[in-house]
DNA sequence: ATGTGC
């Protein structure tokens, strides 16, 4: 067992589980917080970062985020690097939502300039973008299309009308990872995700018209494109029930592995397999194609976004200047290099419930970010800010290049239904001059802006540490919710 | 997060 009293400060919000406070841990478990969490984390959650240092083949440590909180298996917000010799591959490093992610799409008017369309312009793009548990898109995909889709990721949806060339540029990966194979994806993921390509789904996904608040960085900002009062729209979804159903496929999968292997794991729920093991290869696969739904999705609802901008406002959407800044990945395995020691390694990089953040100079990057580093987009909850920043060199140095992906959880869905009323959690919103139009009533209260932490919490955690540089804030002025 | 929960 491992508890509060094992960890050990490196720095301020940086602490430390060493090695030797459990015998199986091969390398530290590190966790970002401040104060106030370090006091609050759960004994649980962090034997969860303590057992993920356990698995075999992990590299230099195990590392929580200051959005860390309790998840299936490895914590949310945590990140973990496995040596592409003798390291494992875990669905549960991902999650169910693989590709959960986060797209930041620009445009040129000011919050002035929206005002009086506000109110259309939620409810055309409530109208516009299926939403809600167990909805589905509005294309009708073939039976077949689904392997192109899974194949393809962001590009099938631009070859289809949904979007632009040159929003392939500004994605991780170009929006298509491809080592994707539709093979390794089961007819049950496949049947799901055919009715529900391009919908938003439930839960903490949304879509959000905000506007740029402070500036922190003001040259990186100017990179970025974004300045102080501009109209920006975020978008919030992953893979819905079609890589639901590839992580519930494999995990099983990888239980039995880990079971005929006889590995040694100190939580089931770390199912993996060696990275060289058929089941981890067919994961791999089956989870690129899972990202590249993803990507997908993102892509379409983002064109039907713009569309609702041209109804509502009658400009087209080139000179509304509504170009994709960047999509980021929030659950997902990544081959990567990077520096452990004195030598570049090859590693398989998990985040959960993390964001890539790298440094000035990678080539991943693209070229008109390169040399300020990544776009990180952190959203907050509805009501709240939500955080545009860049990756930085200690990220590259401390955390295999990641950051945090939001405010974390601090009150279960449950929890926050005893807590709050959707109507009081409504009404807060209206009083701050926020339009909301929401699918489920109870869903409003599960998401109630006090079921998180306070996301400027965890933005000071990453700025005092460096693992990010703030760029700028953005506030909501209207949420669409599933 | 998710058609459902153990």
């Amino acid at each position: 067992m491992v508890s509060k009293d094992d960890l050990v400060k490196v720095r301020d919000c940086v602490y430390e589980i060493p090695t030797d406070t459990r015998k199986d841990m091969r390398v530290p478990a590190r966790v970002y917080l401040d104060d106030e969490s370090i006091q609050n984390i759960s004994d649980g959650t962090l034997e969860q970062v303590a057992n993920v240092a356990a698995l075999e083949g992990i590299q230099k440590r195990s590392i929580g985020l200051p959005d860390i909180h309790f998840g299936y298996g490895f914590p949310i917000g945590g990140v973990a690097a496995f040596g592409e010799n003798g390291g494992v591959i875990s669905p549960g490093g991902v999650g169910f939502d693989i590709n959960c992610g986060v797209r930041l799409l620009k445009t040129n008017l000011t919050k002035d300039d929206i005002k009086p369309y506000m109110k259309d312009l939620v409810d055309e793009l409530f109208k516009k973008v299926p939403s809600g548990l167990g909805s589905n898109g509005i294309k009708h995909l073939k039976e077949k299309e689904i392997d192109d889709v899974l194949k393809n990721g962001a590009r099938w949806a631009v070859e289809n009308g949904y979007g632009w060339e040159e929003d392939l540029e500004f994605m991780e990966e170009n929006g298509c990872m491809d080592t994707a194979d539709p093979d390794k994806v089961s007819t049950k993921a496949k049947r799901r995700g055919i009715p529900q390509l391009g919908s938003l789904g439930s839960g903490n996904h949304f879509l959000e018209i905000q506007t740029i608040g402070e500036i922190y960085d003001e040259d990186v900002a100017k990179q970025y494109g974004v300045q102080k009062d501009q109209v920006v729209v975020l978008i919030h979804t992953g893979s819905r029930g079609c890589g639901y159903q590839i992580c519930a496929d494999s995990l099983r999968e990888m239980d039995k592995t880990a079971k005929r292997l006889k590995m040694d794991i100190p939580d089931r729920q770390l199912a993996c397999a060696p990275i060289d093991s058929d089941e981890a290869q067919n994961y791999l696969k089956a989870m690129a194609a899972g990202a590249n739904y993803a990507w997908t999705n993102r892509q379409m609802i983002q064109h039907w976004v713009r569309e609702s901008f041209e109804n509502v406002i009658g400009e087209d959407a080139e000179s509304l200047g509504m170009n994709l800044l960047y999509d980021v990945a929030h659950n997902i395995i990544k081959k990567e290099k990077h520096k452990i020691g004195k030598n570049n390694k090859t590693v398989y990089v998990h985040r959960k419930g993390a964001t890539r953040a790298f440094g000035p100079g990678r080539e991943e990057i693209p070229e008109e970010y390169r040399s300020v580093g990544q776009p990180v987009i952190i959203p907050g909850t509805m009501g709240t800010a939500s955080y545009l920043l860049s990756g930085t060199e200690t990220a590259m140095n401390e955390t295999f290049g990641s950051t945090a992906h939001g405010a974390g959880r601090i009150l279960s869905r449950s929890g926050a239904k005893r807590e709050f009323t959707p109507d009081e959690v409504s009404q807060k919103l209206a009083s701050e001059g926020i339009l909301l139009k929401a699918n489920s009533k109870p869903v409003i209260a599960e998401e109630a802006p006090k079921a998180y932490k306070n996301i400027d919490d965890v933005i000071d955690v990453l700025d005092k540490t460096g693992l990010s540089n703030p760029v700028a804030q953005m506030k909501p002025l209207g949420v669409i919710k599933g």
